[in-house]
DNA sequence: CGCTAAGTGGACCACGTTGATCCGCTTAGT
DNA sequence: ACTAAGCGGATCAACGTGGTCCACTTAGCG
């Protein structure tokens, strides 16, 4: 029903579109999908009114700030299935992952986000699970991985990361690179290792996720 | 300054702040030391009034509720001291501190908090570092601690774990044990571990739960 | 009892934040 | 030079928060 006029927009309007996701980008990456429209238009020296305009819901200013992203970091993980090894192709994604989180909070709350979120999202993930399969398992297969972890621990884990990286990497640039490092140990077959127990359904984490993470959609 | 009048207060006056006390127990748990006098009044059934005349400040609320809860969490620590290995009393320690942030999040914010709180809080945090450099130094020295890591990673890892026990355990009760495990098996010494780098300071430790965490002062 | 200091409740105030709209003015571009 | 498109930001409503105040009630002493 929302009928699309696909008119293009005036010089100026267009150059005002620009400036407002290119500061939306600034915001969300440092106060994550939380940044209000307020705080983009304060950004981009732009009226709020200006804002509302070109994009009437939350939902589509940040679409329009991270699809690119997204593919990209879809990207990314395809390039890891072709690793040297599965440990490598883990170990690349969790670190390029983290890395990006601890750039760009609001990337973190568009990744690991399960629930409603803009349509052009819903397809990053679909393509994203069976590639996270896969590496988990090719990884697992090899015997580095241990045996009792699943693809569901990965968002887990890096929601874990990302939240050291907010916190400590304001103080202490790279930070999180060490409990990841940790992390990634425990995640190595060895002998010594605990049981885990039973391991998360999609369901039991999608629930879990919804609750870490700001709700795109309220009012 | 502050005249402590130490008039012993009316039966039902007594018996009100009784209330406040327990029902500020239930607030804090469930929501955190972000929660509020008026969350406090409702649970308690209390006027509002009532509450701020009792406890004047947020501190002082949180003081009477937490006190006793501190003190006994410095004798688990005391005790896993005299466990079998050091191992043991890592993980005794850990655990007890997973499970009990698990079911109190106000605990976890009173626990994790560094900057500014009631003078008893700093006596428990005093008392409890020489613990934990005990803890760790006996496991290092036996060989079973990984020897990368310090005492100051342990508050950054609790955090890390009562932050999925908040999201998750409401889910899947327990379930933060699965990641402690992981965690846990990271610490080990073993030969495939990777390098760690500079651990943390005394003071950045001190800046990142600062920002972390709920400040308690505010206005 | 009866009296009064102590206690009570919750309406109320001040204030900050957030989402969202509206409309008088400006300007691009034919 | 004219008009549709665009602009800004004051403004509104809703909400949550910390905190005060004061008319009413009651414990408990003499």
């Amino acid at each position: 029903m929302t009928s699309t006029d696909d008119r293009p927009l005036r010089r100026d309007a267009q150059l005002n579109r620009d400036r407002i996701i290119r500061a939306a980008q600034e915001v969300f990456a440092q106060r994550g999908l939380a940044g209000t429209f307020h705080n983009v238009a304060d950004q981009a020296g732009v009226g709020l009114g200006t804002v509302y305009r070109r994009f009437a819901t939350k939902e589509l200013l940040v679409e329009a700030v991270y699809e690119q992203r997204l593919a990209d970091f879809v990207g990314t993980v395809e390039a890891a299935l072709h690793a040297p090894t599965g440990w490598d192709g883990l170990v690349d994604v969790l670190s390029t992952a983290a890395r990006l989180h601890a750039t760009d909070r609001g990337l973190r709350d568009v990744v690991l986000t399960r629930g409603h979120r803009p349509r052009s999202f819903a397809a990053f993930t679909d393509r994203m699970e069976p590639l996270l399969n896969q590496l988990v398992d090719r990884a697992r297969t090899e015997g580095s991985l241990r045996a009792d972890v699943t693809a569901e621990d990965l968002p887990i884990l890096l929601a874990l990361i990302s939240e050291v990286a907010m916190h400590g990497d304001p103080v202490r640039p790279g930070i999180h690179a060490r409990y990841l490092q940790l992390l990634l140990d425990g995640l190595r077959r060895s002998p010594t290792a605990g049981a885990l127990g039973e391991p998360l359904a999609r369901r039991e984490l999608d629930a879990i996720a919804d609750s870490w993470l700001p709700r795109l959609d309220h009012t």
